[in-house]
DNA sequence: ATCTAATCTTGGCAGTGTCAAGATAGAGTG
DNA sequence: CACTCTATCTTGACACTGCCAAGATTAGAT
């Protein structure tokens, strides 16, 4: 991916710079983190002026929103594709698992803004609907858990308990490698194994 | 808490600098959020001039790891106090979720900066202390559950998992209120009690 | 009383987001 | 083809930011 044109250096029109601010903004948050991230560093890799981003974002967090659409459609993908043609309702759990915080990973930085409401416009339409259509394969998951195994599950709490679980690990992992090594202990699992313990200890439960 | 002189209104030396600073950077985050932050308005909101702030803390991540210590240090003195007296594993693990959740909610300027490896210096040994101390309130209550019920308990990364089950509902529950609204499904229960009903759900498992 | 070091201020530089106004070019109409 | 219209992008400006260096002030020790 270059973003640049093919053959004319510096035409006026660049034809596909919204597509082409995305995606090097997700990179530069990706190398930089969100705080190294600005609209003109953007707008310099792109190549254009360093207003050219605010003409088809409004600003920053219009930028930022797009970008966290595109997570979550990552996700959204990601997931689905994991749980394919997995039966049992605990392995379907797990692979789920693993595919959320592996794809988070792979795109640190869609995944960095994805939850940060503070800079995203919570009331896009497209983010909303983007958001939701993530969470509905992880719900489907749980509701097949309680198809199949157990029908008096709390289905929709349950699903929250496992949304955040795996939102959690990403943000905490590196705390927890720090932590560990703080005390000494072995550094924690590579976080697709985590994922897959931890979503097999919550559906076993912490009983004999 | 007024940040001011009890007395004279502009003594050269503010005697607590250090502390007002701390606070008031708190208050700005919870009131702005981390992208509203700034050294200049800190020192603006304490009196004091602009640069004051770099005397103490050196920069910007130094005065927000100076928060995230008191972040840690809040949730251990309300995580081991919540557990004082509570007996029964699954409750103490319950006690203690809705505590972790409602110090973070309670203080949500800190809660905002305490796991923001991009904002922090990691390597502080007051940060990395702190951070210590608050996972092994968790972690012991998690051992309590292996000693008194299922000695074959993977006590680690079960900790881990309760961690960022914590962890993920902070950072979700808006978006989870945002989605249910979004899918015309009631909002989720109130923090705390989310935090306990998620930890009573994964001690027992899915499974009926 | 004097010296020293800590504390805080002032001034300045480079970088940022966002706005308004202008320049350019593509698309459509006669 | 000539023409206008509109989306796209640039330029310039302003207020703001973090951070650094140098100076002013004061507390505390000698």
């Amino acid at each position: 991916m270059t973003h640049e044109q093919p053959s004319d250096q510096h035409r006026y029109h660049h034809g596909d710079l919204e597509n082409t601010l995305r995606s090097v903004a997700a990179d530069l948050i990706a190398e930089r983190g969100v705080a190294g991230f600005s609209l003109r560093e953007v707008a310099r890799r792109a190549g254009v002026s360093h207003a050219a981003p605010g003409h088809h974002f409004g600003d920053a967090s219009g930028l930022l929103t797009a970008v966290a659409i595109e997570a979550f459609t990552h996700l959204r993908e990601a997931t689905s594709a994991a749980i394919e043609g997995v039966d049992d309702p605990s392995d379907r759990l797990a692979m789920l698992a693993r595919a959320y915080v592996e794809v988070a990973t792979t795109n640190p930085g869609h995944c960095a803004v994805a939850f940060r409401h503070d800079l995203l416009n919570n009331d896009d339409p497209a983010l909303l609907a983007a958001g939701d259509q993530a969470f509905a394969v992880l719900s489907d998951v749980v509701q097949h858990v309680a198809d199949t195994v157990n029908p008096d599950l709390d289905v929709i709490n349950t699903s929250r308990l496992c949304w955040s679980s795996m939102q959690g690990l990403i943000e905490l992992h590196p705390s927890m490698t720090v932590v560990s090594k703080h005390r000494g202990e072995a550094a924690p699992p590579p976080i697709g194994d985590l994922a897959e313990i931890m979503a097999r200890q919550a559906y076993a439960g912490f009983e004999p």
